[in-house]
DNA sequence: AGCACGCCGACT
DNA sequence: GTCGGCGTGCTC
């Protein structure tokens, strides 16, 4: 009888587990199964976790031996693991990449689980006495206040007193103040749960049917902007799991998760809300992580990678604007975390609720066929009314930087009534071109252009930079026209920074912020330089990033600029992109007072998506989109994975993938009639973007109506890829379910 | 992915 | 004469 072996993930592109004999020449046993071990691999060592255990494989050279266990027990449960494997299957990916994606970094790196105490600060003897001198107004001061009563946790401390930790280093300094560990995670919420407004009928028919659902149950709930879903998930949240014990997981998406939103949670939950998101540090990461892992963490609230979070107590799933992109990992493991929390939901067997006021398409389509329930709030809170969105035709119009006159009358109306502006334009920069009037060269970014398709470098910093917004290249603007020496160089169309401009001259009068990635980066910084605008009159203006988040209760009109060139994008997905994103916008408009105004900026008023959306809403465009959608079999009523490729040369991605479309294409012809009858390889094609920051790039598309088909194919070619020559040229990648096809 | 091994150009 | 370019082979 051959002695059991280790059978190991290890965080490699290498679709295989490997074997290794337990450390210390102890025999491996079937509990060792999800704990990590260190082992070693060639000339390095490596973290990898324990996939199974069993007879090592025959075809195995000599075994070499794990040289030390990281956990004591398995990190990884049951239900994780399982659906890691689940993922990685899926995916067609190796255990071991999916695996290393889903831990945080620090467990990754084979750092001990940590301590999950939570740290409080308190007022020593001396500094009850000392909080009178303390100059009045400062950050120590107003710390000292808060912690002078009781000692105070750190969490709740980043919602109270902004810059609290050098303060508190500083009376920690003088003796005036401690850190303390609270014992009991309940101690550590501090505020009582307050209650919220009572539920309308609504959210009452919600919160029955999540309150009564038994097992696993998925739930599109649908609810347009302000009709109060948040509020459900927190009383779904209260009724279901707090009372209960069991834990709650809430994915949000990105941009969603503001502090506002964090602050929401902790003070109507009064139980500690751990976040897991990147802008937290890694120690931060894995505390919050473990604490959910040894199940006292009751409430997660996190972006994407958080449905990774362990859930050894499950009662209930939120994923919060399921429809959002940033939910959609797009490199390396390119998982859907929508779609993990399904599998997940189903495996703990408990209730996930994916919220909407635009549903994509997926979701609303498995509604539709009746695989999840499907609940409606259509009534705004506070009877508020939705705003007013009117379809501005500007042709033949002059516009300045982009903008007609209607459109800056309208804003000064709205700032003379003492309102708030936001200006949508989904472009970044000054102008998108620069071009020489003379001779008509224009300004391309020698990373990512090709002859065939040049790639227009961006025009920032008021015209004296160019970027490229693809690879981030920059330089200064030239003098004169490189190739007719003109000085005659005109940036064309207008960006964000350009529209910036014209209305801070305009209405030199308020201020006119321009939200970009830059002054996003930092933690906070969007609210930061949304504070800036306070609650007076004032114009806001900026890319997308604006379409969510932080609430703007003195907004009343929104104005949208530059949609037209989404209205024909050769994306299949564009249309519900920018229906979604028009949707939510307009949401942002308007209070319980005022109905907000909506001004969609257009050259092309007649446009079929713009009059279907105005007309009937959301809903009426969902189901003409869907309709397409199914006539031109494209998902959900079919099903796609899609293999990029890229290379410094020129040639080799194509080579590459006619060989990866030659075994799919054999793969398929092997299949049952029934399951390769649609099934189509489409490719190698130029990317959208044939080069990119240098590197020449191709794509593949499998789709077929079925997913056991397309599962079948790419199960039966996937280890061949690894091999075959070509790929060794290249970097390539497979995305399942692919979401952008570029 | 890393990392070593292994054969061909410009430098102390 | 060497340092170092990246092709290709392997990792239990």
């Amino acid at each position: 009888m051959p002695v059991p072996v280790l059978k190991i993930a290890l965080p490699l592109p290498l679709p295989r587990l490997f074997d290794y004999r337990a450390p210390a020449g102890v025999g491996a046993v079937p509990g060792d199964v999800g704990r990590r071990v260190r082992v070693p691999f060639g000339p390095r060592e490596l973290v990898g976790v324990v996939a199974a255990t069993g007879p090592a494989d025959g075809e195995a050279p000599a075994l070499r031996e794990a040289l030390a266990w990281l956990d004591p027990e398995p990190l990884l449960h049951g239900e994780l693991l399982a659906s890691a494997q689940w993922l990685a299957r899926y995916l067609h990916a190796p255990l071991g990449e999916v695996l290393s994606t889903a831990l945080p970094a620090a467990l990754r790196r084979g750092e001990p689980v940590p301590d999950t105490a939570v740290h409080a600060w308190v007022l020593t003897a001396a500094g009850q006495g000392a909080v009178d001198g303390l100059r009045q107004g400062g950050r120590p001061r107003r710390l000292a206040e808060s912690i002078r009563g009781a000692a105070v946790s750190e969490d709740l401390l980043d919602d109270l007193v902004e810059g609290w930790r050098p303060a508190a280093r500083s009376l920690e300094a003088r003796g005036l103040a401690q850190r303390v560990v609270l014992d009991g995670p309940a101690q550590a919420g501090g505020a009582p749960a307050l209650m919220g407004h009572a539920p309308n009928a609504e959210q009452a028919a919600a919160l029955e049917a999540l309150r009564t659902a038994e097992g696993f149950a998925p739930v599109l709930l649908e609810g347009v902007t302000g009709s109060g879903k948040t509020e459900v998930y927190l009383q779904a949240i209260a009724g279901r799991c707090l009372a209960q014990g069991l834990q709650a997981l809430v994915l949000v998406p990105e941009i969603g998760l503001t502090p506002q939103m964090l602050a929401r949670f902790r003070a109507r939950l009064g139980v500690p809300v751990h976040a897991l998101h990147s802008g937290l540090s890694d120690g931060e990461r894995a505390r919050s992580w473990a604490a959910a892992w040894r199940g006292e963490a009751q409430v997660i609230v996190g972006t994407r990678s958080a449905v990774f979070a362990p859930l050894p107590r499950p009662g209930l799933i939120v994923v919060d604007e399921e429809h959002d992109g940033s939910y959609k990992q797009q490199d390396g493991i390119r998982y859907h975390a929508r779609d993990v929390a399904l599998v997940r939901a189903r495996a703990l067997g408990v209730p996930v609720v994916l919220g909407s006021a635009t549903p994509s398409l997926e979701t609303l389509h498995n509604a539709r066929a009746g695989r999840y329930a499907h609940l409606q709030l259509r009534s705004r809170a506070g009877d508020a009314k939705p705003p007013r969105v009117r379809v501005h035709d500007v042709r033949k119009r002059p516009l300045q930087a982009g903008l007609s006159e209607e459109l800056l009358v309208a804003v000064r109306t709205a700032l003379d009534g003492g309102g708030q502006v936001l200006v949508f334009k989904n472009r970044r920069g000054y102008a998108p071109v620069l071009l020489c009037h003379d001779c008509g060269w224009s300004a391309a970014c020698p990373r990512c252009s090709t002859a065939e398709h040049p790639v227009p470098m961006t025009v920032h910093a008021g015209g004296r930079r160019l970027q490229c917004h693809h690879c981030g290249s920059r330089r200064p603007v030239p003098m004169a026209c490189p190739d007719c020496a003109s000085l005659a160089l005109q940036p064309q169309g207008v960006g964000t920074e350009r529209i910036e401009e014209l209305l801070a001259a305009r209405f030199g009068d308020v201020p006119v912020l321009r939200i970009d990635s830059a002054s996003t980066r930092r933690r906070d910084g969007l609210a930061r330089e949304l504070a800036k605008l306070g609650d007076g009159p004032g114009i806001l203006v900026g890319t997308q990033m604006l379409a969510k988040g932080h609430d703007l209760p003195k907004l009343v009109l929104v104005c949208v600029v530059g949609i037209d060139e989404g209205l024909f994008s050769a994306d299949f997905r564009a249309s519900e992109k920018l229906a979604q994103l028009l949707i939510q916008v307009s949401g942002r408009a308007g209070r319980a007072a005022r109905p907000g105004e909506v001004l969609l900026q257009t050259h092309h008023p007649e446009h079929p998506l713009l009059q279907v959306l105005v007309g009937g809403g959301y809903r009426a465009f969902a189901d003409a989109e869907l309709g397409q959608r199914e006539a031109a079999g494209f998902p959900p009523f079919a099903h796609m994975a899609m293999l990029r490729a890229e290379a410094q040369q020129a040639g080799q991605p194509e080579a590459f993938l006619q060989a990866a479309a030659a075994a799919c294409v054999a793969a398929r012809d092997r299949l049952p009639a029934a399951q390769a009858r649609a099934l189509m390889v489409s490719g190698p094609v130029p990317a959208p973007m044939p080069r990119r920051a240098g590197m020449h790039r191709a794509q593949l598309v499998l789709s077929s109506p079925g997913r056991p088909g397309l599962h079948a194919v790419l199960g039966a070619v996937i280890a061949g890829l690894h091999a075959l020559p070509e790929a060794r040229r290249v970097r390539w990648s497979l995305d399942v379910d692919p979401v952008d096809l570029y």
